[in-house]
DNA sequence: ATGTCGGCAAAATGCCGA
C-alpha cells in the first residue's frame, strides 16, 4: 500500500499537475495539504473521475486539508480539527479511516515571522498535535501522520541544502524542533530519514531565487509511522520531478510503500 | 530587505500568506 503526501499550493490553479502525478504515482492513499479551496469549490468530481475517492476540510483563501484514496472505497473521516482549542478556525487536520489504516493529513502552521503571534501558534498547534498523537501512536492498527510539518528537523544535508539564510526563520527555530523532537519520542519513526539517511531528500524548494534549479531543498514534508506501521515499511520516497514541471507547487510529493 | 507564487477583494493592482 502506497500513502504520499503533497502540499498542493492552491487545488483549483494546481488540479492538472495533481491529476497527472496521481495518474503517474498512482498511491493508494494521498494527503493533501493548502488547498486554498472552500469545502464547495473542493473539485471533487474531477478525483471521482481520476478514480479517487476524498474527504476533505477546506477553507477559503488559505489551508486546508484532504485525504484521497483510491479504488471503490472512499475514506472515512474519523475527526476534523485538533482538540484542545475551539476558538481555533484553520483547516489544518484531518483524519481519515481506510481499511484497517488510520491516516491523518496534516499542515502545520508555517509560523513567520518568528517572534511573534504567528509562531505562538505554530507551537500551541504543535502542542495540540502531540497531545493528539499519543493516543494515536498506540493503537494496535497502523498508524500515519503524513502532511507539511513546517519543521527542518536539523541542519543535515538530509533535511536542508545550507541553513545559513533560514537561521531565522521559523521552521528551523529550536522550539520548533524541540516540539518535533517531543512527537517523534512518543515512538513515531520519521520513514523518509528512516531509509534515506544521509542523503538530500528535500520535499520544498522556494518560489524565490531559483531555489529549485540550485537544488536548495528542504526537507518539511513527512510520514510518521507508529510502531505497526513501521514495522510493515518496505520502501520511501520523493517524486522530485513533479516540482520541476510547468505551474508547479513549491512542495514535492513524498510516499511510502507499507507491505498488505 | 529582497525575490515568486496563489488567491482574495475588487475592477487594476495591492494585500495576505507562504
Amino acid at each position: 500500500m502506497k500513502i504520499a503526501t503533497f502540499n498542493v499550493n492552491g487545488i483549483t490553479s494546481r488540479l492538472p499537475r495533481v491529476l497527472e502525478w496521481l495518474e503517474e504515482s498512482k498511491p493508494d492513499v494521498a494527503c493533501l495539504q493548502e488547498l486554498k479551496t472552500s469545502d464547495a469549490t473542493f473539485p471533487e468530481l474531477a478525483f471521482k473521475a481520476a478514480g479517487y475517492g476524498a474527504v476533505w476540510h477546506g477553507q477559503k483563501g488559505f489551508n486546508g486539508v484532504a485525504v484521497l484514496t483510491r479504488g471503490e472505497a472512499p475514506p472515512v473521516e474519523i475527526r476534523r480539527g485538533l482538540p484542545g482549542d475551539p476558538d481555533d478556525t484553520h483547516s489544518r487536520y484531518l483524519e481519515a479511516q481506510v481499511g484497517d489504516l488510520v491516516v491523518a493529513s496534516i499542515y502545520l502552521p508555517n509560523g513567520n515571522p518568528q517572534p511573534g503571534p504567528k509562531f505562538d501558534y505554530k507551537l500551541a498547534w504543535f502542542e495540540r498535535l502531540i497531545q493528539h498523537a499519543a493516543e494515536l501512536c498506540g493503537r494496535n492498527g497502523p498508524v500515519v501522520l503524513a502532511g507539511d510539518y513546517n519543521v527542518v528537523p536539523t541542519n543535515e544535508v538530509v533535511d536542508i541544502y545550507s541553513a545559513k539564510s533560514w537561521m531565522h526563520d521559523a521552521l528551523l527555530q529550536p522550539e520548533t524542533r524541540a516540539a518535533w523532537r517531543r512527537l517523534l519520542d512518543q515512538g513515531w519513526t520519521d520513514s523518509i530519514l528512516k531509509l534515506h539517511p544521509g542523503e538530500a531528500m528535500y520535499t520544498y524548494w522556494d518560489y524565490f531565487r531559483n531555489r529549485w534549479e540550485r537544488n536548495s531543498g528542504l526537507r518539511i514534508d513527512h510520514l510518521l509511522l507508529n510502531a505497526s506501521a513501521a514495522a510493515a515499511l518496505e520502501s520511501a520516497g520523493i517524486d522530485r520531478e513533479v516540482r520541476g514541471r510547468e505551474k508547479p507547487s513549491d512542495h514535492a510529493p513524498a510516499w511510502v510503500v507499507l507491505n498488505a
